[in-house]
DNA sequence: CGAACAATTGATCCTCATCAAACCTTGTGG
DNA sequence: CCACAAGGTTTGATGAGGATCAATTGTTCG
């Protein structure tokens, strides 16, 4: 046994699941881990595991045909990626996985997952909650991009990555670990637009920036440019 | 009973429902029909419905505080529609259904849906198979509008919907019913631009356009414009 | 210290959105 | 059956918003 089953309660699909449950799951996955940049998966790849990220972070982006990529969704610990191969049999990935720093995952075959839930319709709802809040984000981040400009995009970007992984700094103020590259594809623009519109927020107080590095001093402010309607 | 519950069949989320469940579902069901360009609902609205369109064509849209709006999917015949009341409690609606012609479109308490759901796995898959063809299609959309030109949006729009509603014209082309306008809206652009395109694709022979009308004469001359790399 | 990588900034250009005006198509009522 | 209204479409002119490219300046780490 690799981790602790119980730790995996904190993964929202698991969260109805038996102890007992828990233990199946555990004992069914294989831990691997991924040095940073590596794939867990590529687009295309049969899905034969899910996966649940246990150490790091990773993200989940598409390539087009030209090699330009989109970041589709960023994988925190404890989240469960790559596991539409437990609803279709013989799916492929419809994204890449990739790790954004050294990562560990418990990868459970997706076949497994299928057979658990044909007999614990929790499993079943928790999951089908999942993919209803991704239905939900890609929609409004659909309609974001085309409607919207790139400050508020990327502004939007900011705050939702804020409430998912922003870490407060002793003097209480959120601070993110990304490059401008990396919120450049989060929010569909290109890194020199993003690096334009800190160094303008950070005139304005709303930000300090550094390598690697974001520190929101502001949130309202950025909270004012996400929202505000057209003046 | 209002519909013959057998034609349910054709829904996808009921493919492998039992002939009971299906009369069961038909009998907890209102039939409701709306005017062209009337709503079946509005975003923000309880989700307390789950429809099934039985005639007509809708489409499901998102705004944004300026008003500005983006068609998310164009909903067929025997289409499910507003499901995932029927995942969530509580749940509002993501997004506006507004019918495109006079349709109508059977009406069923998503939390039946939900307890049906609870002893037919089979159910909650096939709606789970739905719902990751969706997060696909989005996030391809989602892929498009970050990183292709217009004129291929379009193309891939126009492609897409061959696919799921061209009708054959007696001479072998397909047409499609659709103002610039909705194409604007499904393609994230805007009606000029597409009345532009189209105009250079007639003259090119690969499309002949009318008023809320294509007719797609080279569907080859199409994917190449989706798919060619940039050259 | 130097290499590798991240970020900044300026100059330029191109794609599209926007606005305005005219034109077509379809249906309706006198 | 014609005239007109309503709504869809086309086309042109213009400009803004970002992408792209290039050059330079940090920053981090071995």
């Amino acid at each position: 046994m690799l981790i602790d089953p119980l730790k995996l309660r904190q993964v929202s699909v698991f969260q109805n699941a038996t102890d007992d449950d828990l233990d199946l799951i555990a004992q069914h996955g294989i831990e691997r881990s991924i040095e940073d940049g590596e794939f867990f998966f590529f687009q295309g790849d049969p899905a034969i595991y899910s996966y649940v990220l246990t150490a790091g972070r990773a993200k989940l982006m598409q390539m087009n045909a030209n090699g330009q990529q989109v970041n589709l969704r960023t994988i925190n610990e404890w989240q469960m990626f790559g596991a539409l191969g437990a609803v279709r049999e013989n799916a492929a990935y419809p994204a890449s996985a990739q790790a954004m720093e050294y990562s560990t995952a418990l990868a459970v075959k997706s076949e497994y997952l299928h057979e658990l839930m044909q007999t614990r319709p929790y499993l079943a709802f928790d999951l089908m909650k999942l993919m209803t809040s991704y239905i939900q984000e890609m929609q409004e981040r659909y309609r974001e991009l085309a409607t919207e400009k790139v400050e508020r995009r990327i502004a939007r970007a900011l705050l939702r990555l804020t409430a998912q992984m922003g870490i407060k700094t002793p003097d209480g103020h959120i601070e993110l670990a990304f490059t401008r590259q990396e919120l450049a594809e989060i929010s569909g623009t290109t890194l020199f637009t993003v690096s334009r519109v800190m160094s303008e927020w950070e005139k304005q107080g709303l930000v300090v920036s550094g390598r690697e590095r974001v520190v929101i001093r502001n949130p309202h402010g950025l909270v004012q440019i996400a929202e505000e309607s057209k003046e």
